[in-house]
DNA sequence: ATATAAATTTAGATGCATCTAAATTATAGT
DNA sequence: ACTATAATTTAGATGCATCTAAATTTATAT
């Protein structure tokens, strides 16, 4: 039986693996995590002996299947209940997160799945990330950032590629959601920010911002 | 901040404080929560420093005004989520105390006033038990065990007293739920068990079970 | 190639919740 | 009132997840 911090770990593990290429380096999982590089070294060293992580002192760390398949599950769980929260229980897309991050630690197979089949087996979660379904595997999307849209090119918003309050209520105050079309007016080569137009509107949005923003291309 | 252990012993004072009169013993406490009373005495102490519950070493425990709100908020998110799991995710109702005892830790205020919201503000959990209210008061039910029954009393089954799946399933076999009218028609002297009209079929029940079955005299 | 910096791990704590074994206090019977 | 027994508490461990400080390994830069 895995705890409540090995899960948070595995997690973090999957989701730096997203990026980074193969292995993952106890420094990035610490500032994830917001904990130190040591309290990181000595669950490194659990979760190896149970099996759930490749683990080479000083080389990094990667999932294994194992380990794999349990990460997915808790991200499963997660984006399951955000969407519960927020198409029935009627919580904002900012909300969400960290009641989630409760919730995913909830232990009962039968309890996903049935949760799964109440939301009628949604792909995607309010932030537009997809949901795993039962056998572990992903929806697949092919969303860019929109920082990397040239000029001229229309898109769909169709996820965010981060969860904080304050970014989701900037969104909010553009007039962004998941759905949205957005066309790409303008791009200041100086700081990369971008003119868009939403909904016939004109907005202004920095290289961060846009960075968060997942596009489907239409 | 409370943690689930700390809420699991102030359930446990609670739920000990409705029977025994004043105040609750270090042994029963252990032996309800299958633990140690070492471990008891550790915890009370806790307990005790953060004014949670009225202690005085070898002379048994009682709830505070704060340890009392903090147990009844407990026990409300737990049987809410009972009702949710039964009724939304068609859960059966010996399969969700244990996902419950989950689910009664998690930590937001307005995730539980949402929850009592969309399932429109029960006052019974799955089993007959009361479900206080935001404020912390019970819906009042003046109901007795089925074995202080007189012979030819007819009442209706309005709780159980034990949420075990064991003593649920036997329930369901002799079709007893809540609202089932239930008439005794003896009682036998030597071993107290009961013959009871179920539906217009008799059946013949224990003491022990008796016990357990909760009715409102018609 | 080697010194310095950065990343990572080990050593040694702490707090929580639990345990066993031993000591203490309360209670009940004569 | 006194003693045996029962109830309870203390003392001293353990395992988990974390921490700080120190040591070690790897990477980098001249």
């Amino acid at each position: 039986m895995s705890t409540k911090a090995e899960e948070n770990y595995l997690k973090t593990i999957f989701k730096l693996s997203e990026k980074e290429k193969d292995s993952v380096s106890t420094n990035a999982i610490a500032e994830e995590l917001e904990t130190k590089p040591s309290s990181v070294s000595d669950m490194l060293k659990k979760l190896s002996e149970k099996e759930l992580i490749n683990y080479v002192k000083y080389q990094g760390v990667s999932l294994t299947p194992l380990g794999h398949r349990l990460a997915v599950h808790v991200i499963r769980k997660h984006r399951l209940w955000e969407v519960f929260l927020v198409s029935h229980l009627n919580f904002k897309w900012d909300e969400v997160h960290d009641i989630a991050e409760q919730l995913e630690h909830i232990k009962s197979k039968a309890l996903v799945n049935r949760l799964d089949t109440f939301l009628n087996l949604p792909s995607y979660d309010p932030h537009g990330d997809p949901i795993p379904n039962e056998k572990g595997s992903f929806p697949k999307s092919k969303a860019v950032p929109l920082n990397l849209l040239k000029v001229k090119t229309t898109g769909k918003m169709v996820a965010v590629e981060r969860d904080e309050p304050s970014f989701l209520n900037y969104l909010d105050k553009i007039q962004v959601s998941i759905g949205t079309h957005i066309e790409v007016v303008d791009v200041n080569d100086f700081d990369h920010s971008i003119d868009v137009k939403i909904d016939g509107t004109l907005t202004h949005i920095s290289l961060e911002v846009a960075q968060n923003i997942l596009i489907c291309v239409l």
